[in-house]
DNA sequence: TCTGGGGTCCTAGGACCC
DNA sequence: TCTGGGGTCCTAGGACCC
């Protein structure tokens, strides 16, 4: 029996967001103007997170530096991001769409899919998905595009096609005649670097690709790749819509400096800020990791990464921080400025069996001590701010 | 114009074991 | 003494996603 799959995508999910809000209060839309969502605007280091339809028109793209936005439109309104109030918006839209699927996969903050082969006809897919967008729209005031199709990766694909508050098939049949013709760059998993081997072999479009015979797309791309970009391309695609939430396999924080460093005082202070922020993460989730890992970029943006495994899994901040100081130094010259520093852990279990040792460092109480009134502390901001959010 | 932050998966080489 | 083949783990790097 065929699948029914739908993908729905909030249209510049943080922009809109910020803009119901401000709606909310009384302000004007940024919708309808050039605007955009940005870390520190004051930062000549801050990126585009979100823009608005008008600003997408000026060429403004995301992932773009706001110093570069500003210079294409001096006028432009910039909005920091609100992530309490986006996760309450994103939880406000995955409700409704569960209530048209119970077998819903978030993918992100602001995608999900969910399987409506139960729920509705190929006949009455359009019908309710423009139900469903409307809905959306009406109860949380903004927009998203519902892409429907007969798996996951024509779902998504369809909802790419022309924004906002639309709805857009792709079926099987459909696949030569609405897909084939997009560039491969618009296929899921062809990023910039596969786009540019791609297009040297003279592969155009996805319809280049899907012809492609699997010997040479193996010599370009390896061969487990190949086959999935093969499958792609023809619109094949039969995982299933993940209803289980999977739990995270690492957790890492990384600190990306105003201007490049190279005080060892200062690449130092960043690091304990990151070890803070991860260990409180891994804590927070009753993880203790087995892998710690420390990363620097320099100003050509090359990266350089270390990882050692620990003895015992840990939540610990002060042997993380240690490990991933010992790290530094065998990866750092602690002479060549660094644009970013970062802190990893992976290996992740919820394992807390603990091998009680006669001989076991006496500093480790006094580090969980420090750690249960760091952790005390962040829950006490994080109240506080709530607080004064409601006020 | 000068590029954030947080993730996942894959590959390839080397070490080590049987 | 020399050789091989398979499996697993670790590490570093790269590509992609939102």
């Amino acid at each position: 029996m065929p699948r029914i799959i739908f993908h729905i995508d909030v249209n510049s999910a943080f922009l809109s967001w910020s803009a119901v809000k401000m709606v909310q209060a009384g302000e004007a839309d940024i919708r309808l103007v050039p605007s955009v969502v940005s870390g520190e605007p004051s930062d000549r280091r801050s990126i585009i997170t979100a823009a608005s339809m008008p600003a997408k028109k000026l060429g403004i793209k995301t992932a773009q530096p706001v110093s570069m936005a500003l210079r294409t439109c001096p006028s432009l309104v910039i909005v920091r991001g609100d992530w309490t109030w986006y996760k309450q918006c994103s939880e406000g839209f995955i409700d409704i769409c569960r209530h048209y699927s119970p077998v819903l996969q978030q993918f992100s903050i602001d995608e999900c899919f969910i399987d409506m082969s139960d729920c509705c006809t190929p006949e009455t897919a359009v019908a309710v998905a423009a139900r469903l967008k409307d809905e959306i729209k009406t109860r949380l005031g903004f927009t998203v595009n519902v892409g429907i199709g007969s798996n996951k990766l024509l779902a998504k694909m369809a909802s790419d096609f022309e924004k906002p508050d639309k709805v857009h098939t792709l079926w099987s049949d459909e696949v030569e005649t609405k897909m084939w013709p997009l560039g491969v760059r618009d296929l899921l998993w062809v990023g910039k670097k596969t786009e540019e081997r791609l297009t040297a072999n003279g592969i155009r479009t996805i319809g280049d690709l899907a012809r492609l015979g699997m010997g040479s797309l193996t010599q370009m791309v390896g061969r487990k790749f190949a086959e999935q970009l093969h499958e792609n391309a023809n619109g094949r695609d039969d995982s299933p819509v993940h209803t289980e939430t999977e739990e995270a396999k690492s957790v890492s924080a990384e600190r990306t400096f105003s201007q490049d460093l190279s005080d060892p005082r200062d690449i130092d202070r960043a690091l304990f800020n990151v070890a803070c922020i991860v260990a409180h993460r891994i804590r927070r989730h009753h993880f203790r990791a087995s892998t710690v890992s420390m990363f620097i970029k320099y100003k050509d943006f090359s990266v350089v990464q270390k990882q050692c495994q620990l003895e015992q899994p840990t939540d610990i901040t002060a042997v993380i921080l240690n490990e991933a100081r010992r790290l530094l130094t065998e990866a750092w010259d602690g002479v060549t400025p660094l644009r970013q520093v970062g802190l990893g852990v992976s290996k992740l279990t919820h394992d807390y069996y603990e091998q009680m040792s006669l001989f076991e460092d006496p500093k480790l109480g006094f580090y969980r001590e420090w750690d249960r009134k760091y952790d005390a502390q962040r829950e006490e901001d994080a109240r506080l701010q709530a607080y004064e959010r409601k006020s």
